[in-house]
DNA sequence: CTGTTAGCGCGTTCAG
DNA sequence: CTGAACGCGCTAACAG
C-alpha cells in the first residue's frame, strides 16, 4: 500500500492537516515541524494521491478555458475532437473545459474571448494565438499573474508560455521533402501550396522543406511558394489558376482546405505527385482514389487532448510540462487505410 | 453540477444503498424499487463517478495480471515500457499491475504462470498467447469463469476472448509492400525474413505482403521467404547466408532482431533497399546512417498501455471495450527522426 | 428487503 | 501555530 498523509502524521507525531500545511507551504506552520514533515514524508516515498486529490477539490469547480480562432475548418475541427475526449475522461475529477470562439484571425476578438474565460474564473487557459502585440502582451501579463496558458497547435516566434503544444513543422517540412524527392524518382518542377504565413509554424514549414531540396541537391525545381487564403473557394481559384500557368509543374505540396486543392489539381488534367497535410475525410478519399499520393497527418485531435491533458495534470499534481510538446508527423498512404 | 447517488435517492424517496443496489444489480431488493430507481437514474442522465468509485474500492486491491512470453527482446521490452505508463498511471486509483514472466515459448510454463496469476487473485488478466491446445482451453475457461482476459501482440486462430490489442497485420504486410515497390522503383528481387510462424499474425503479414505484389502485377519478384530463429545470432548468421546464397535480391523485408539483421545486410556488401518492422534503437541508428530505408513501428507500447487501460476502464467503469484494438502502423523514414 | 454509517485520501474549515 | 472534524461520491458492512 502507498503511503498517506495519515502515515506521515503518525511517525512525525502531528495531524494530518500539519502535515498537509508542510507538504503544501500553506505557511500558518512553524518552519521546524515543516522542515522535519517533509524530510520525513521524502524518506517515506510520499507521492499525493491525485484521485483523493480530486474528489476533495472537485467543489472548487475548476475550468480550463480554451480559446480557438479558425473555424469551419477542417484541422481545427479536429483538434475540437481532442478536447472532447480530454474533456470527458477529467469530468470524473471535477474539471471542466469550456471552450469560446471567436471570428477568424481577429486579434482584437481574441483579446476579448481571453478576458471572459479570465473573468469566468478559468484555472488554465489553452490558447490558439493570433501574431499580434496585443495578444502578446495579454500573454506575458497572465504570465506573471501566474495562470498557467499553453499554445496549441501554433506557436509564437519569442513568445514564451507555460507549454507550447504543435508539431514539429520544420520536420514536417523535411518529410514532404523527402516523400516528394522519393515519388518523382528525385526531378521534376514542385510547387508548394501554403497557408497564411502570418503563422510563423508555416513560415518554418516551407523554410525547411525548400532547404532540404536545396541541401539534396537534387534536379527537383522549386518552381513556386503559393500562399493559400483561407476559405475554400479562393483556394480552389488559386491552386487551379497557379497549375495552369505553370504547366511545367508535376509535383504539388499542399497544406490548406483539402478538398479545395485536390478537386483543382484533378481538374487540372495532368498527373501531378501531391502530397497534402492533414488527414481530413476528404484526403481520405483522394487517398483512396489514387488522386493524391500520401497525406502528411499532424494529429489535430492528440493536439486538443494532450494540452488539456497538461493543465489538468499541473492542477491536480502540480506538475510542469515541458515548455514545447511535439506530436507527431503521421506518414499515410494508401494501404495505411484501404 | 453532475448528478450523484444522493441526488436519486432524493427524488426516489429512497436512501443511497438502496440507489446502489439497483443500480449496481447488486440483488437484496424489491425488483420494482430498483426499476423504479434505474428509470429515475436514466432520467436524470447519472454517470458513475469513476473517480469517487475508485476511491471507494480500493482497499479491495484489484490487480491486473499480465503473462508475457518471449523476454529479451526489442519489441517486448517496449511492450513493458507500456505496461509501466499505464501501471503508473492507475496506481492512483488503487489498481496494481503485476507483470508474470515465462520461458520463451513455452505452453507449459504460460499455464503455470496463468495458474499463478489467478491464485493470486488477479480481477484481470492480459495475455501473450502462446499457439498451444492447453492454452487454449485454459482461455475458455477463464471466460467461463468470468474473468476478462485480453490478449496482447498476439491473436489466436479462432479463438476469441474479452479483447485483443495487437496491430493490424495484414496492413502491416501490404504496407511493407507498396513502400519497397516505390523504393524500388517497381523492380527488383525481394527477400521476407520473417520471426517464426507458429505466431498467427506474422503468417498473415507474410500473406499480405504476397497478395499485395501479386495483384499489383509489379515486376517485383519475391525470392524466398525466411523464417528466422528466436536468437540474435541464429538471426545474423541465416540472414547473411540466404543473401549470399541469393545474389540477386536488392530488396528486403526484415522482420526480426534488427540489430543482428542489419549487421548481416551490412555485411553482404551490396545495396539493398530495407525495410524492417519495429523502431528499436538499432533500427534508428540504421535509419539515420542510411542503411536501411524505412521502420515499420507497431507501436509495441502503446499496445501495452492499451491492454492495461481495457481492464482498467472495465474495472472501474464496467465498460465493455471493442473485441479488437487495431494499433496503428507508423512509417518512419530518416527525415521522422533527425 | 432497506436505511445508516464508516471509511477511501485529501482539502478545508473551525476551534483552540 | 496546530488538531479535530467534516465533506467530495461511492462501496460495503451492519442494523433493522
Amino acid at each position: 500500500m502507498s503511503v498517506t498523509l495519515k502515515d506521515i502524521a503518525l511517525v512525525a507525531g502531528v495531524s494530518v492537516g500539519t502535515v498537509d500545511r508542510a507538504l503544501n507551504n500553506r505557511g500558518r506552520i512553524n518552519a521546524e515541524v515543516a522542515e522535519r514533515v517533509r524530510t520525513i514524508a521524502k524518506q517515506m516515498n510520499y507521492r499525493t494521491n491525485t484521485v483523493a486529490k480530486s474528489l476533495a477539490i472537485r467543489n472548487k469547480n475548476l475550468t480550463i478555458a480554451v480559446v480557438l480562432h479558425v473555424q469551419q475548418n477542417e484541422f481545427f475541427g479536429e483538434v475540437e475532437d481532442g478536447l472532447r475526449r480530454a474533456q470527458n475522461e477529467i469530468r470524473d475529477f471535477g474539471i471542466t473545459v469550456k471552450v469560446y470562439h471567436c471570428r477568424d484571425f481577429d486579434p482584437a476578438d481574441q483579446l476579448a474571448q481571453i478576458n471572459n474565460a479570465v473573468e469566468d474564473g478559468a484555472a488554465g487557459l489553452i490558447l490558439v494565438p493570433i501574431e499580434h502585440p496585443d495578444i502578446t502582451s495579454k500573454i506575458t501579463q497572465l504570465k506573471q499573474e501566474g495562470l498557467p496558458v499553453v499554445f496549441l497547435a501554433a506557436l509564437l516566434d519569442n513568445v514564451s508560455c507555460f507549454s507550447a503544444v504543435h508539431c514539429d513543422y520544420p520536420r514536417s517540412g523535411r518529410i514532404a521533402a523527402r516523400l516528394i524527392d522519393m515519388i518523382s524518382g528525385g526531378h521534376g518542377s514542385v510547387m508548394i501550396f501554403s497557408p497564411s504565413f502570418t503563422m510563423f509554424g508555416h513560415r518554418q514549414r516551407v523554410e525547411s522543406f525548400v532547404k532540404y531540396i536545396a541541401d539534396k541537391k537534387s534536379e527537383l525545381h522549386l518552381i513556386k511558394i503559393v500562399e493559400l487564403p483561407n476559405d475554400s473557394f479562393g483556394t480552389y481559384r488559386i491552386t487551379l489558376e497557379q497549375l495552369r500557368e505553370y504547366a511545367q509543374v508535376d509535383n504539388v505540396v499542399f497544406c490548406g482546405n483539402t478538398e479545395a486543392g485536390v478537386r483543382a489539381i484533378e481538374e487540372c488534367g495532368r498527373k501531378i505527385n501531391t502530397v497534402v497535410y492533414d488527414f481530413s475525410p476528404a484526403a481520405k478519399s483522394a487517398l483512396l482514389e489514387n488522386h493524391i499520393d500520401v497525406a502528411l497527418q499532424q494529429s489535430p485531435a492528440e493536439q486538443g487532448y494532450r494540452a488539456v491533458m497538461i493543465l489538468f495534470d499541473y492542477l491536480t499534481s502540480k506538475k510542469i510540462p515541458a515548455s514545447e510538446i511535439l506530436v507527431e508527423n503521421k506518414i499515410i498512404f494508401k494501404e495505411c487505410i484501404d
